[in-house]
DNA sequence: ATACATTATTATAATGATTACAATTTTGTA
DNA sequence: TACAAAATTGTAATCATTATAATAATGTAT
């Protein structure tokens, strides 16, 4: 587990000044990399710091997503998810249990940007990337 | 353009009863494939069929998703947007102006469902793979 | 055709995630 | 220590979507 000191930095480096909050909420999506949403990550820290509002973690975790330290995901929920996983990665929902997987790739399989790029029409320039799967995980289809 | 007719059997083959409002729905979604939300759609279908309510369209274009011939989108918008095309592609959001692309691929470039198979740990299985992209359309980077 | 059961459509109300807002608190700096 | 800027908070508002129950349309068997 990486120690708190790590997250004040990772947080400094971003341009995000570490707040008791800000670290404490980092260091959660850290320490459960199960893409939390907005109610799980409040619900866990709030019993901790008992002045925490949701907002802030709305307002968090938006900050965090802007300056790159922080993914939101969205595969076809209601709400928003949470990872602090920034390496190249898929996401595979379980229809039937809900839950959701993060699927690494190895590095020779990793598609480049410019693989992607060299899709575009002209004009375009390309920033982000998201791949999504669906299917029924190995729990499931016991 | 399709002919109503086709947009019929379309429904019927999909084992959806084709009323009125479902194949006008169809139709609106395969003559205007700009990945309308269900607002557009009922905006521009109500003038025309002043009966029709938006909780149709939201039931119609669920039951459409659930037989497979619509899909739907959800690019980190707050609204689900809606694509009667089937043939595999990718979606483009500009983050300028938040137009939604459509990305097609040479058949030579499109991933199999396969290759991602293989990326599976074992035990899941995958039904479904929708990749999403970001950045500056064409006419935003003027 | 007629009656009945099934399915589809509709209008309204409820839900629930997210955002807006304004007040308060905390922090950094002079 | 005082002041300005930034962060946090609680509450209210927004808005897409879903639930619900009533009505209308449709298909089928007689």
């Amino acid at each position: 587990m990486q120690m708190t000191k790590q997250y004040h930095t990772t947080l400094q480096d971003a341009g995000i000044r570490p707040s008791i909050q800000r670290t404490a909420i980092y260091a959660y999506l850290c320490e459960h990399p199960v893409h939390p949403d907005v109610e799980t990550v409040y619900d866990a820290l709030n019993p901790i710091y008992p002045t925490l509002s949701k907002t802030t973690v709305y307002n968090t975790l938006k900050l965090f997503e802007e300056k790159h330290i922080v993914q939101s995901i969205k595969i076809e929920d209601d709400k928003l998810r949470f990872d602090a996983e920034m390496r190249n990665h898929y996401h595979f929902k379980c229809t039937k249990c809900g839950k959701i997987f993060d699927i690494f790739l190895d590095d020779d399989k990793v598609p480049s940007q410019d693989s992607y790029t060299g899709l575009m029409p002209q004009g375009f320039s390309l920033s982000k990337i998201q791949t999504n799967l669906w299917g029924i995980c190995n729990e499931c289809s016991k």
